[in-house]
Order: C-alpha cells, then sequence, then structure tokens
DNA sequence: CGTATTTGACCTGCGC
DNA sequence: GCGCAGGTCAAATACG
C-alpha cells in the first residue's frame, strides 16, 4: 500500500533543477495565481480530500453534451466529405479541439504521477510533435462513454524523466471505484508507452504500473465525498480540479492551468 | 470474444 | 490561398 506515496511524493522526486524547470513554463507565474485561487476557493468545501492524497473522486456534473461527439464514420469509402458535413457536424469543430479553445490544465508529473492517475484513460492516438523528440500521446477517458475528459502525454525533452500531462475537457462522472469499468482486461501499456517515451512500443510496465493499478481496485474511494450535489455552482472549478488526477495536489508546483483560451 | 493499442489517414486552425 | 502542425478517427492488430 504504498502506491500513493508514490503518487503524492512525486515532486520530491525531482532535483532541484528539475523542479526549477518547472516554473519555467511560460504561463506558470500566473496560472500559478489563478491556481491558488482555486485552491482558497476549495479548501473550505475539500477538508482534505483533494488536498492531501489520491483519495478524491469527484463526480463532474458539467455539461457534457454526449451528443456532441458525432461520429464521423463516413470516413471508408468517401474519404473526403468536406462538403456539406463541415462545421457544426464535425466533432472536432464542435469540440473546439484546437488550441485556445479549451480550459486546459497542464501538469508536470514523474512516471509515478502518469502511474497513479486514478481515472482511466485509453489511449486513441499518438502524433509526434515538432520541436520534440518524444511523441505526444492522446487518452481519453475510458471510465464512461459519453466522458469527454482528455488528456495529452508528452514527455519533457528538457527533463527525460517527466512527463506533460495536458487535461483538456472534464469528466462526467465520478472517479470509478474500478478502473476501467468498461473493460474487461485492464491494460496500462499506453502509460508505459508513454513512459518509455512513446516510440518504445510496448514496454513492459517499466515501472509496476499493473500492480498499481490492482492495488488501487481495492483502493475504496471515497467518492461520494464530493458529488456535484455538493457543489453544483463549482463546477467549472471543479472541472479544473478535477480533469488533474486526484493525487495531484493542489499545492503541487507542477500544477497550472493553460489559461490561453 | 471483448477491449485496448497501434497507426495511417483525415480534418481543422493557424501562420506565412 | 497554401502549407504545416496538431488533434481525432477508425480499421487493423494484439492481448487477456
Amino acid at each position: 500500500m504504498d502506491s500513493p506515496q508514490s503518487c503524492i511524493n512525486f515532486s520530491p522526486l525531482l532535483s532541484r533543477q528539475q523542479q526549477d524547470e518547472m516554473f519555467k513554463f511560460p504561463d506558470v507565474s500566473e496560472t500559478t495565481t489563478i491556481w491558488d485561487e482555486l485552491e482558497d476557493l476549495y479548501k473550505p468545501f475539500y477538508p482534505q480530500t483533494i488536498l492531501t492524497s489520491a483519495a478524491s473522486s469527484i463526480s463532474v456534473p458539467t455539461e457534457v453534451n454526449k451528443n456532441t461527439k458525432k461520429p464521423r464514420k463516413q470516413r471508408p469509402s468517401p474519404p473526403k466529405l468536406s462538403d456539406s458535413a463541415s462545421t457544426s457536424d464535425h466533432p472536432a469543430a464542435e469540440k473546439g479541439r484546437k488550441k485556445n479553445q479549451h480550459k486546459r490544465v497542464v501538469q508536470k508529473v514523474t512516471a509515478d504521477g502518469l502511474a497513479c492517475d486514478k481515472w482511466a484513460w485509453r489511449k486513441y492516438g499518438q502524433k509526434p510533435i515538432k520541436g520534440s523528440p518524444h511523441p505526444r500521446s492522446y487518452y481519453r477517458c475510458s471510465s464512461s462513454k459519453g466522458c469527454l475528459a482528455r488528456k495529452q502525454v508528452e514527455r519533457s525533452s528538457t527533463d527525460p524523466g517527466v512527463f506533460i500531462v495536458t487535461y483538456s475537457s472534464e469528466h462526467n462522472h465520478s472517479l470509478p471505484t474500478r478502473r476501467s469499468s468498461l473493460a474487461g482486461s485492464t491494460r496500462n501499456k499506453a502509460a508505459a508507452s508513454v513512459m518509455a517515451g512513446g516510440a518504445a512500443k510496448n514496454i513492459n510496465e517499466p515501472l509496476g504500473l499493473e500492480k498499481e493499478e490492482d492495488r488501487e481496485d481495492e483502493l475504496v474511494m471515497p467518492d461520494m465525498i464530493l458529488s456535484d450535489e455538493l457543489f453544483p455552482g463549482l463546477e467549472d472549478l471543479e472541472g479544473l480540479l478535477l480533469n488533474q488526477s486526484p493525487e495531484n495536489n493542489i499545492s503541487d508546483n507542477s500544477w497550472f492551468i493553460d489559461m490561453n483560451l
């Protein structure tokens, strides 16, 4: 039962220099302030859960419109149907996936930080990023079919041991007590591959992630504590907080919100 | 057999 | 307007 610890203390794993590196991020100073505000706002409501450990599992009652997820499964035969479809019919357009269109939370974590993400993520893509030696992996929440929560994981070019995780959209469900509720089998190669740099495929749990997961199954999160019903008006803030994996302490310096909206 | 991952193609926004 | 880069989809494949 030491996984939670690793989750919490990933920051100390970083060298001073590494941590300093974190603050070099563009919006850090600014977003940190915002973050502090959020923290202040939440403190009264989140006694310990969020602020302390991985025990936070809050439902995210956002107005996630499940219908916005229009399948564009017309691709098979007519690959080029950019005719009438366009605009509102395009999931991409609706989701405003392009930059600066969504509230995003960026986090720098170590491998441990990745490993103890309590949400179930399913990898749906990987792309090489210009200027970065490491590819970026794209994940979406697999805990709930309608959940639009997504995250991008990219290994830091400066600190190979650090991963830049960008959370976008919000979970529209509470944190699952069991991971991959939809999955019959639990794989976590995604995280593994990302940790291995993404380029390397099918890395065999370099960090024993599956073990961690198995343990997490036993860790019954106090989900109910922080239900949306408690804070109906704080959805937005919740989203910000929730999009970050629970173990990510608010006080952790590696967190900041990308406010380039 | 069901689910997750891989991977190439497609689509869109942005910069020039 | 064009090209580039990033983000997403979905078929193919792998795995438990």
